[in-house]
DNA sequence: AAATAATATTAGATAAATCTAACATTGTCA
DNA sequence: TGACAATGTTAGATTTATCTAATATTATTT
């Protein structure tokens, strides 16, 4: 059966132009059309920036806007951007929960760590979290052993 | 006390550099001088381009090279490459022994998360994989299970 | 509705990272 | 040792990603 996640995926963006597309998928989740202004606050970086960014996204068919307009995600940069973020909260949540790491190094780690990893690679990580944060049985053993070294 | 790792560490290349930087690394563990083709041919690209690279990293100090000569990593070079590419052989361990990733995919997969993660992040991976490693106690529990959950 | 504020766009500059094509230097070997 | 091959350098083009400054459009507010 023709899988059109693997197609999506397969659509390589740069790194700059999955991290554009992240910010949009999360600020459409409030307001659905997002200004170009929101983009550069969140991103801190500059209107003319972001209009060129978003050419190339544009281009890319990961979003569309009317002259003068705000900007909507495409069908595709929907799925891409959906599946862009949920690789970054498992990555965040492994640094996190796992590892240990501070609440704001393990989220700027995993923005710079979210890109180049595979699905797989992601789908077995978060596996692995699952079973090592279920501290019923005697699977948390190494996650205990992990935190007690950490911390003696 | 003065620290200088963290100092070399906080020398911020571009993504490229440190690629480049620890392509030159590896190759000079067998060679101590390297040429410009064989950086070219280990990274896929033209001369003119490794040549171009070789510029930017000769301006951070990282190499040297005398006209029309072969290339010497200087001691932050040499310092930096080695953290580079210590941090490479986590991530593929915890990739490849941990995730149990194919090797090539593990490898692959390594190259472009090692960027962006930061020292003490590597530190707690390296000694989370070797608890989990530890295979004669109990710790091994979720990583038994993690193995069988992925080939039930 | 006119003035002002906010937002979007264009123009033009810079740096990184790549390429091809042309040229220079060094090394090898017949 | 001189020709040819290998290697390194320069020149010039392209794309991405960023900036500042100037301009155009839309929205707000008096």
């Amino acid at each position: 059966m023709l899988d059109l996640s693997n197609i999506i995926s397969a659509m390589k963006l740069t790194t700059k132009e999955e991290d554009y597309l992240e910010t949009i998928y999360l600020l459409s989740r409030d307001t659905d059309k997002v200004a170009l202004t929101d983009i550069a606050r969140e991103r801190g970086v500059t209107l003319p920036t972001v209009f060129s960014a978003l050419s190339r996204l544009k281009r890319n068919g990961m979003v569309t806007q009317p002259h003068y307009g705000k900007i909507a995600l495409s069908s595709d940069g929907e799925k891409l951007g959906a599946e862009i973020f949920g690789t970054h909260r498992i990555i965040r949540r492994f640094l996190d929960e796992v590892l240990q790491l501070p609440a704001d190094v393990a989220e700027a780690t995993a923005c710079r760590m979210e890109h180049g990893i595979t699905i797989e690679a992601v789908k077995r990580l978060e596996m692995l979290i699952n079973i090592m944060r279920n501290c019923d049985g005697k699977n948390a053993g190494c996650l205990m052993e992990y935190k007690e070294r950490l911390h003696p």
